[in-house]
DNA sequence: TCTGGGGTCCTAGGACCC
DNA sequence: TCTGGGGTCCTAGGACCC
């Protein structure tokens, strides 16, 4: 991967899946295509994805599902829970297309990635254009690509190639007029800008600067002292300056998280223990998964922020006596963690697991000396194996090997099958 | 009744050392 | 005994992203 943001008269394209999630269902039930669809959070929660025909109907990101359902029927609107197997599978296939269209390639998101197009500037629409149809007729679905000098204005257009259909999910920078470019920035809000959310929209609006077009023409010095190197970056990068660096493939991750909220609240320690043992052990998979050592552990627990009632947020760090990933000792310490900071009776709707201070195991593992070598050097492996075999709930330590799902754990009532990741989930063709 | 789950980066402030 | 300032490391919290 290039170190170079961008070789001279070179350019960047954003391509993004439109409406990833609903996208990927389609894929495997066209009868999708058409109607409103709705992807739904982790417990069927709330709305994290929506079809154009869904945004039409008015319903906003976000919203819980419980207070749409009741007009679905009425709507005709299709919801599903989230397939996070199907997502991740396809999410590779279309970055492995797109990959073979760029000079450089970084991956930005599950449905998104920055492409580095050397080249004549009148062929870039051209280009852009190939990718499109490559990526619908190798994987199946819909993409925009923008392109421009910079990443932020990369982002900028390909915002533009979504909101006007007749540009056919493609707008590059250098094909606009510099009258026109002006005018849409001068009316977009700058919370339509990459890195620019409310609370800095807020802020620069008290100063007199709501468009893009007024962050474009604002001092890039005032605005480092004001807000933060952050901004200042986006402010150059709008003139044009590329000053976002790739950020290499992430190798040194700073923590892993594994956090839920229950479908059931879960009220004693007891059951919290339960919660404990399954989410480090699902935290220790993951940093095995990635050849990592943890020397931190954090826990947290919550209570619902909508329901009335008291509000507690507890949460307690330990430090490992050795870093390690080992599913035992790491169990052992959330538990016993979790227990100090929690209190009985208390309506608790979400727990999480946090892992920092991550190192590379290089192969050795470290070992509790209150268990003896043999069972623990192969523990972890053995866990891992039957998993890969037999499914992810085929086994595990403790409570977390129960077979029958606990009362508070996830709730997915309306999911598509794992078509391209689970042999039992095959599509099947008749013809 | 029912409201997601990951991550990243930056900054400020405290502890500690020289 | 008193006083100074710079540097580093760590952590918590804020803001943002998808």
């Amino acid at each position: 991967m290039s170190s170079e943001p961008s070789l001279p008269g070179g350019r960047i394209a954003l391509v993004d899946v439109n409406n990833f999630y609903v996208s990927c269902e389609r894929v495997f039930d066209p009868a999708l295509e058409g109607r409103p669809v709705v992807v739904l959070s982790n417990n069927d929660g709330c709305v994290v994805a929506r079809s154009e025909e869904a945004k039409q109907l008015g319903i906003a990101t976000g919203t819980p599902w419980f207070k749409v359902a009741p007009e679905a029927g009425r709507w005709g609107l299709v919801a599903r829970s989230s397939n996070y197997e199907l997502y991740g599978d396809l999410s590779a296939r279309v970055m492995e297309v797109l990959g073979r269209f760029g000079s450089w390639q970084e991956v930005y998101s599950i449905d998104e990635c920055f492409l580095g197009l050397p080249g004549d500037e009148r062929q870039l629409l051209g280009t852009a254009a190939r990718i499109r149809s490559a990526v619908m007729r190798h994987v199946g679905v819909p993409v925009c690509v923008g392109v421009a000098g910079t990443k932020t204005l990369a982002k900028f257009v390909n915002h533009i190639a979504k909101r006007n259909p007749h540009m056919q999910g493609v707008c590059s920078l250098d094909s606009m007029p510099a009258a026109e470019v002006a005018r849409i920035q001068s009316r977009v809000p700058v919370t339509g800008l990459w890195g620019v959310g409310g609370r800095t929209a807020k802020r620069l609006n008290a100063m007199g600067i709501e468009t893009v077009a007024d962050l474009k023409a604002a001092d890039p010095q005032l605005i480092r002292k004001r807000f933060s190197v952050v901004l200042q970056r986006t402010v150059l990068e709008l003139n044009g300056t590329a000053c976002i660096p790739h950020s290499e493939e992430r190798a040194d991750k700073q923590q892993i998280m594994f956090s839920r909220s229950f479908s059931t609240p879960v009220t004693t320690a007891e059951e919290m223990d339960q919660v404990m043992a399954v989410y480090a052990q699902r935290g220790a998979a993951r940093m095995a998964a990635q050849g990592l050592n943890a020397s931190v552990l954090t826990v947290t627990a919550g209570t619902s922020r909508f329901a009335g009632g008291e509000k507690s947020f507890p949460s307690a760090s330990a430090r490992l006596p050795v870093p390690t990933q080992d599913p035992i000792q790491l169990t052992r310490a959330a538990v016993a963690t979790m227990r100090t900071c929690i209190s009985e009776g208390t309506q608790y709707v979400r727990a999480g697991v946090l892992f920092t201070g991550l190192e590379p195991a290089d192969g050795q593992q470290t070992l509790d000396p209150f268990v003896s070598d043999l069972d623990q050097r192969h523990i972890g492996d053995l866990l891992g194996s039957v998993r890969a075999k037999f499914g992810e709930a085929a086994i595990g330590l403790g409570q977390g090997g129960l077979a029958v799902p606990a009362a508070w754990s996830m709730k997915r009532d309306f999911s598509s099958p794992r078509y391209t990741t689970e042999w039992s989930d095959l599509p099947v063709v008749r013809a």
